[in-house]
DNA sequence: TTCTTTGTTCCGGA
DNA sequence: GTCCGGAACAAAGA
């Protein structure tokens, strides 16, 4: 479920919890994630700082002093722990649905210098974490075919109107198509539709070019949006509790099914349809 | 036991 | 060559 504004909340609090740190230590208690994990190769980066964290789509970056970096993806669950040195316990992201933190799936810690310990957790294993030379990141075979990044200058009109010349599939699978823009799931791709007023299933050949330019102005007003609400709630994330978090109130139909459309004067009911073996949320009267 | 969830990859057909 | 849709895959919870 992890999407770019995901990925950037939790490439941000990476950024100031463990920037500037040394790994002392790696225990990898399973090597079993989406890709295995080689053991030795981990133990190697002992001794390796940590330089500076990147994002590029969906995927992460630790780069080290020594020219390696840590490509991650989060895959479904995937997420990080920060305990510092007073072991107060910080998640580096929420998701719309809180999930706690159970050490049944910590699967790799990194021990670092100052007391901190990094964990990553991933309850179904679809993520993944390799090691990779920093020099070689945008020609790796998952980041070279990627598309622009969809809050970047390059994803605008022109750039959109062209690449949509003779293309058959639906509006929904351009949009998630990460070798069109890099960074948008499932999740965002519904939203962004809903705010766009457009059925997720219209071909592309029939969509305007007003419409795209709501697709636009709506991709980077909702993804800045959401990287925003992630890093208010990420402060209070201490306390017990961590049902609290007001992300779940930013969806208007992902996972509403059956529920009232929120556009005001609204009474229609969430349809829930598949495209592309995709759940797909929408208003009937809203989208057209 | 079966169904659901996701991003990515692969394959066959057009 | 390229595009597109469908299915497979990873794992675990309900």
């Amino acid at each position: 479920m992890p999407e770019l504004p995901e990925v950037e909340v939790v490439k941000k609090s990476l950024e100031n919890k463990i920037k500037n740190l040394i790994i002392k230590k790696v225990i990898i208690t399973n090597n079993k994630l989406r890709y295995r994990i080689n053991r030795k190769e981990f133990h190697k980066l002992q001794g390796n700082k940590i330089k500076s964290i990147s994002r590029r789509s969906k995927y992460l970056f630790i780069n080290l002093n020594t020219g390696l970096s840590l490509l991650i993806h989060l895959g479904m669950n995937g997420k990080f722990f920060i305990i510092d040195k007073k072991k107060q316990k910080y998640k580096t992201s929420f998701y719309y649905n809180i999930i706690n933190h159970n050490l049944k799936h910590d699967h790799i810690n990194f021990y670092l210098t100052k007391k901190v310990k990094l964990i990553y957790n991933d309850v179904r294993k679809f993520g993944f974490i390799k090691i990779i030379k920093t020099s070689e990141i945008n020609t790796n075979k998952h980041i070279k075919l990627l598309g622009p990044e969809p809050l970047s200058n390059i994803f605008n009109k022109n750039y959109f109107n062209k690449a949509i010349i003779n293309k058959k599939k639906s509006i929904k699978d351009l949009l998630i198509d990460q070798k069109f823009v890099s960074g948008i799931g499932n999740i965002y791709c519904n939203e962004i539709l809903y705010l766009s007023r457009i059925n997720p299933s219209r071909g592309i050949k029939n969509i305007t070019k007003k419409e795209t330019n709501k697709i636009l102005f709506y991709t980077k007003k909702i993804l800045k949006k959401s990287i925003e609400k992630g890093g208010s709630t990420i402060k209070d994330f201490n306390s017990a509790d961590g049902k609290t978090g007001g992300f779940q109130q930013l969806f208007n139909v992902y996972a509403r099914e059956g529920k009232g459309c929120k556009t005001k004067n609204c009474s229609e009911i969430i349809k829930k349809t598949y495209i592309s073996n995709r759940s797909s949320f929408f208003c009937l009267k809203c989208q057209k």
